[in-house]
RNA sequence: GGCCUUAUCGUCUAACGGUUAGGACGGAGCCCUCUCAAGGCUCAAAUACGGGUUCGAUUCCCGUUAAGGCUACCA
């Protein structure tokens, strides 16, 4: 038993930022660390940002990355509901509780007023915060103002003259000044409340223990703290995560490469890997060990070991995660992603036998970082090769490489198996005949068969072409290669 | 501009006052070798700067600089 319970509460967006990601991985594990509850909360109180299908997306990205939560939105829980607009009465009841105690007050401006307001205090060089004229109305006024049903907010009455200090897991001590702090809108003119209100609300009701979130909130923290001093109520544990970096430095995001979990899906990471490599991205176990499970990262985490600066968002680290990854896959199950990727590409229309394809895996693992690798590093192992590496035949196609490959397809024709040893022995014995070192066979019938240059041992694509298919490419080869 | 935060190899990071400043990705080279990989070995590469404190600072304090975040009736 545990008394933590952390949230992972995003925006509805349209997708979900590996920034996000990571947050929410760091409050997952650490709430399973922690045998507490994680829990999914939807905070979707702008209705100007309404997305379709942004949360159905989101919920689709946790899973997909393994990441399942104890309450939420889809799967409910004793504090339901976890979208924030089906929850604003509370926030509308909470923010009025305020203003009655003289915390919190209404506003009538519009926003042209602010504006105008907010231009004045720039051309004066002020820092632009809400200059509190609403203050200035009487009880009376206000009255009217509201029995008139003008448009009005709910502003979060800052105290003067004092700071308001908390202290962060990952930070340490942090202190404002309240003069520093804005007058903030709890309740927009629309009824739904701004994240401030929604957020210290639910954390409070949800009995969350931990806030972990990233660093982008460290400004307005603050302004929570004030209000759960103005609710007398517990202040959670506050955790700010470093921020996720652009290759210039610049928070992470879209315009400098991709930053939707979907799109690294879609690009063929693995899971394991984007999670493993963004675990690492502002966190680490204090050892060497870098390729973690999601099984193990849990048993390691703690956010003590969380650093405090940003991390650029490298990728090509996480091409090799993931090629570490991939290689832990079992045979059987990369031969599924490996069927996947065959229905995709242009040999949809072949079929090929397990045995066949378990073949391909054996000779392409150490080669492959994604399962699409075993595609398209290898295209000779679906169809013969449609054209052969100019750079490659110039390199190792012989003038007496037509004549040699004659002599070998020959001799291969009298094999009655398709041994990779048999090949080899061939191959040695006829090298042998022809006075020629077993590379001056072995460069040419890679190219013939095979089209390219790079690849598996040649015995073990041999193998696997079969005796038949290889002497077809040499006859082929040996007619089309100049 | 104001406030807040941050600062170790190109990148991710370790070193919680005493190390030849360690590891990983990437890069270079060598070995292995039928190619390409994988693997092994080696090399290059960092404490932003300036002051303190201390016998001793990457580490603690101050300042400078730089970078980032926030500065909405967005989250």
């Amino acid at each position: 038993m545990s008394n933590v319970r952390v949230r992972f509460a995003p925006s509805p967006t349209g997708y979900l930022h590996v920034g996000g990601l990571r947050t929410a991985l760091y409050n997952y594990l650490f709430a399973r660390k922690q045998n507490g509850v994680f829990i999914l909360r939807i905070e979707d109180t702008d209705r100007g940002r309404y997305v379709e299908g942004a949360e159905a997306n989101l919920i689709q990205a946790l899973k997909w990355a393994g990441l399942s939560y104890d309450e939420g939105p889809d799967v409910g829980g004793p504090m339901a509901p976890y979208r924030q607009s089906e929850r604003i009465d509370m926030y509308r009841k909470h923010a009025l509780q305020l203003v009655d105690e003289g915390k919190a007050y209404y506003a009538f401006d519009t926003a042209e007023e602010l504006e105008s307001m907010r231009k004045e205090q720039e051309k004066l060089r002020q820092t632009p915060k809400y200059d509190r004229r609403a203050l200035k109305l009487t009880t009376e006024e206000v009255k009217a103002k509201l029995d008139a049903g003008i448009p009005h907010v709910v502003r979060l009455r800052v105290p003067d003259a004092t700071t308001v200090a908390f202290d962060d897991i990952v930070r340490g001590h942090v202190e404002f000044a309240t003069e520093q702090i804005d007058d903030q809108v709890l309740l927009k003119s629309d009824g739904y409340p701004t994240y401030h209100l929604a957020n210290v609300v639910d954390d409070h009701l949800m009995q969350v223990s931990h806030v972990i979130r990233g660093e982008e909130w460290l400004s307005s923290t603050p302004k929570h703290v004030l209000l759960y001093q103005y609710f007398g109520w517990e202040l959670p544990q506050f955790a700010h995560l470093p921020l996720l970096l652009n290759p210039d430095k610049s928070k992470l995001s879209k315009r400098q490469g991709d930053v939707a979990v979907e799109d690294y899906r879609a690009k063929g990471y693995l899971p394991p890997a984007l999670v493993n490599f963004v675990a690492l991205l502002g966190w680490n176990p204090g050892d060497e060990r870098e390729i973690f499970s999601l099984e193990e990262l849990i048993q390691e985490f703690s956010l003590e070991r969380v650093g405090k600066s940003g991390a650029v968002f490298n990728l090509e680290k996480l091409d090799w995660m993931n090629f570490e990854h991939l290689r832990k896959i079992p045979d059987a199950q990369v031969l599924q992603m490996l069927r996947n990727v065959l229905a995709d590409s242009e040999f949809a229309a072949k079929s090929f036998s397990d045995e066949y394809l378990r073949g391909v895996i054996t000779a392409m693992r150490d080669r492959a970082s994604f399962a699409r690798d075993f595609v398209e590093k290898c295209p000779y192992f679906y169809a013969r090769p449609e054209q052969y590496d100019q750079d490659v035949v110039k390199k190792r196609w012989k003038a007496e490489s037509p004549a040699h490959l004659k002599q070998l397809a020959e001799e291969f024709s009298r094999l009655t198996d398709s041994a990779k040893e048999s090949f080899e022995a061939v191959l040695h014995r006829t090298a042998e005949s022809l006075h020629v070192k077993n590379a001056e066979l072995i460069h040419p019938l890679r190219v013939a068969v095979s089209g390219m240059g790079a690849g598996p041992g040649l015995y073990d694509i041999l193998h696997l072409l079969g005796k038949d298919e290889v002497i077809n490419r040499i006859e082929t080869a040996i007619e089309r290669i100049h």
